[in-house]
DNA sequence: TATTGTTATACTCTATAACTATA
DNA sequence: TATAGTTATAGAGTATAACAATA
């Protein structure tokens, strides 16, 4: 049986995981712009919130960033007084966040929490469980440059 | 328990949602490349070759894409010969499949194919039949401007 | 008055290449 | 020689505003 031009399109796994991934990513951007950040941002708070110190680089492996990204995305927190960024050695930076970044997170942490309730929430408990393991297998850690 | 830094990540299905997402469309980009169109444009093909003919302003609320940003799309289809633009009342335009369109239309079918075969198989079996469904409860229909 | 298509524009995201300086 | 960070740049993707023509 051959349906209507939307059956086409949401029987496809992978474009409906797109239209899925950025559906959610505008609503979370809409609960993020109070705070004056963006996602990525968002995401590096998050991180340093649990981890206190990571390095440049090595946040951009976890995020799945190029370094050449990195650069003005980490300068920009740290011109918000979010971030610290120290030398380590000679060539590596450490990032840190501020007091200031320390209280902004927190705030973060409580939308993000949020968000994430309301996604799990809309898809039917049947489902639910599923979602998470099956995403996971899809994440792709493929080493860039 | 908490958890080393991966896992904040991997337990954030948004956050997850958005890797699985760019990962998928990332290896869906790099099969279509050898037919010289992008992602959007082979999804256009495929409603094209389901549909036969639609209007400009149809095909943007089917894929959620702005009519500002269609128009360079769809003239650069019509460039490479791949659709045809006729006007139907004056001021709609409607698509139609050339035979060159129709003739990639079916590759892209295969290529789509394959894609969203590889997609699924790399997802657990017990969580396969959830994911779908899961997804569309994501997706979001929402009245843009 | 609402809709269709267009133009111009801008911002984000991502990618590559080239460079420096350190290990 | 490999790694860390930076700069410059280019290509997508997406968003808004303003406009002309038409229904």
């Amino acid at each position: 049986m051959q349906q209507n031009p939307d059956d086409l399109l949401r029987n496809l796994p992978g474009y409906v995981l797109r239209r899925a991934s950025s559906a959610m990513m505008s609503k979370l951007a809409a609960r993020l712009s109070p705070l004056g950040i963006r996602q990525v941002e968002a995401t590096i708070l998050l991180v340093l919130a649990q981890q206190r110190k990571i390095s440049q680089s090595d946040l951009c492996r976890l995020l799945g960033i190029k370094r050449a990204n990195m650069t003005p995305l980490a300068i920009r927190l740290e011109e918000q007084g979010l971030i610290k960024r120290q030398a380590t050695d000679g060539r590596s930076l450490c990032l840190e966040l501020t007091e200031r970044g320390s209280l902004l997170a927190g705030q973060v942490q409580i939308i993000i929490e949020s968000h994430e309730k309301a996604l799990i929430e809309r898809i039917s408990p049947e489902h639910r469980a599923h979602f998470l393991p099956a995403l996971v297998a899809l994440w792709d850690d493929q080493e860039s440059e």
